[in-house]
DNA sequence: GCCGTTTTCGGCCCGACTGTTTTCAGTCG
């Protein structure tokens, strides 16, 4: 019996939530969730070990999680996982949704009055039910009931893209009232994670008190939910959470490094502080109570004999480890960029022409551009029929001619077909520079099927990049059903590339697998997808994503000159 | 439920804000 790792983890951190609502000992949930944690980022096959025996050393495992997990893995069900589900009523997890709720509260409820389901507490609320609850208020019901509605006009998450230049601008109005000393953007979206809760802000400032009544009178503002003299709440009228926190100045790098995160990360780092006889928190690192002094972030890394980790890195996979060894990587930067591929034209459903496209790139100070127009089945998109791929040939050898500052590439962005197979006959594909294959339709296969259909097309000796590999449109749709790591094997083998697509829409292949992939050899383009002159702008969020996977220069394309690159391509 | 250059038992990361309290529990990050 297979199972995937998600499945696992998964299942680890509901038993954790489960038995914080019934109440359990909160370490005994931290256990499993710390065990989630573990599993998601261990580089060895868990079934692997387990057949092995090997489960238990892992740190993190003991007797009774290596028992649990060998019965889940090998039996493909876990009877103390589904004694606890049916023991508690499905919405409960679902009312932890609601921002002030958490298990303690939800417990109260369920004993009290009752309540299974967020329709009930819903009721529950307007009958005026919950005011008399220990530990509940009139306040504490308007809040849940105003939390219900919410939930129901937002999923809870943005695109990086929307948060991000909602923050810039707030960032900007602060930084405008002349009170701030330093201001800083923190949290996921310093990380650049492709999608985010809410917005974190750092200031630092003489007069807290007044920076905060600016920040409440900023004009996006529709609700403020908490006001202090550190810390200040707002949701935007765009639905997006705001935190601003203020700190004294030479508090700054602390606290900078303390919320940008990850959550976990910060855990990892404190523990480590901690061993080293040294208590970390947001206002400092202190030994035996004196300050240890830091101007900067990388001051606290070197004060815990670390390597400075950039904040894309710092999500508790690796990069402490790593950093203690002096063996994080240098990340790619956008200035290491010279090329940009996956671009598409008026000839199939861009906006602009291959010159508009061109120049455009050239503004951005690029050298070697890769025309990609979708191919002959993308009947949705305006695919190109064979003698529009030789016209566009045409028109590229032109204008490869008039430029001597940019090499101009000939591609196709070629459907793979339902069987596996690209899009042209050879006769098409031979006279191109390169494919990037990616699927479009038939998305719902079986998980094994749908595999194959990948792993042929990487085996077509045509086919050099594999475009946005799992599908996935961000807080839209999920990827196609894939075995991500299958593939990737297949992708090392054969030698071809994986995209890493930059629209702020997809950011696929995810970073979580960029990882894996690299430490087998792969190589990446990162591709802007780009419709229209303003989408090679998305190489930034790419970028971000490129960083967030420990991708150096050497590993990306991108950085190629053309010499090198056409050697990559043939 | 896990773990041990103090420990096989007694810890387990730390602090702000809110609302319900009258000194604190719960939630959140």
């Amino acid at each position: 019996m297979s199972m995937d790792k998600k499945t696992v983890t998964d299942i680890l951190n509901e038993i954790g939530l489960l038995l914080e609502l019934k109440g359990e000992n909160p370490f005994k949930s931290r256990a499993y969730y710390n065990a989630a944690r573990t599993i998601e980022v261990l580089d060895d096959d868990i079934e692997k070990l387990i057949k092995e025996d090997r489960l238990k050393d892992v740190k993190g495992i003991g007797d009774a999680l290596n028992k649990k997990l060998t019965e889940l893995i090998t039996t493909g069900r876990l009877e103390y996982y589904e004694n606890l589900k049916a023991s508690i009523p499905e919405g409960l997890i679902e009312m932890l949704k609601i921002p002030g709720l958490g298990p303690k509260k939800i417990k109260t409820l369920y004993d009290k009055l009752d309540i299974k389901t967020v329709g009930e507490l819903e009721y529950a609320c307007i009958e005026n039910r919950l005011v008399e609850l220990p530990g509940f208020g009139e306040k504490t019901q308007k809040k849940i009931l105003e939390g219900i509605q919410f939930i129901k006009q937002f999923s809870g998450k943005h695109l990086f893209m929307d948060a991000y230049l909602e923050a810039t601008s707030l960032k900007q109005y602060l930084v405008d009232s002349g009170l701030t000393i330093r201001c800083e953007i923190a949290g996921s979206l310093r990380r650049r994670k492709e999608t985010v809760k809410d917005i974190d802000i750092l200031a630092t400032c003489d007069n807290p008190e007044k920076l905060m009544d600016v920040f409440t009178k900023y004009e996006g503002i529709r609700d403020i939910v908490a006001k202090g003299e550190t810390k200040t709440s707002v949701i935007l009228k765009s639905g997006i959470n705001v935190d601003l926190r203020v700190v004294k100045d030479e508090e700054f790098p602390y606290a900078l490094h303390h919320f940008t995160g990850s959550k976990e990360h910060n855990t990892a780092m404190r523990h480590r502080a901690k061993q080293m006889g040294i208590k970390m928190n947001e206002y400092g690192l202190f030994k035996d109570d004196l300050l240890v002094k830091c101007y900067d972030e990388d001051d606290i890394f070197k004060s815990l004999a670390l390597q400075y980790i950039p904040p894309e890195l710092r999500e508790n996979m690796g990069e402490i480890e790593a950093a203690e060894k002096g063996l994080l990587p240098i990340l790619i930067d956008e200035k290491d960029i010279k090329g940009v591929f996956h671009v598409h034209t008026i000839y199939s459903d861009g906006a602009n022409t291959i010159s508009e496209m061109v120049n455009a790139a050239r503004d951005c100070g690029y050298k070697i551009i890769g025309i990609t127009d979708h191919s002959k089945s993308a009947f949705y998109a305006n695919g190109l029929k064979e003698e529009d791929v030789l016209r566009q040939l045409d028109e590229i050898d032109e204008l490869n001619n008039k430029y001597s500052d940019i090499k101009i590439l000939k591609g196709i962005e070629s459907d793979i077909l339902k069987d596996g197979s690209l899009d042209y006959d050879e006769d098409i594909l031979r006279r191109l520079d390169f494919v990037i294959a990616s699927v479009h339709s038939n998305f719902k296969m079986t998980k094994d099927d749908m595999t194959e259909r990948i792993i042929k097309a990487i085996k077509n000796k045509y086919t050099k990049i594999i475009g946005h590999l799992t599908g996935r449109l961000l807080l839209a749709r999920d990827g196609y059903d894939i075995d991500v790591y299958k593939i990737i094997d297949s992708v090392a083998e054969y030698g071809k590339i994986i995209e890493i697509n930059a629209s702020p829409y997809r950011l696929d292949l995810d970073w979580r697998y960029i990882k894996y992939a690299k430490e087998k050899g792969v190589k990446f383009a990162i591709c802007p997808d780009a419709h229209r002159i303003e989408g090679l702008d998305d190489m930034k969020y790419g970028i971000g994503i490129a960083r967030k996977g420990w991708l150096e220069a050497k590993d990306v394309i991108n950085t190629y000159e053309y010499d090198e690159l056409k050697k990559v391509l043939k």
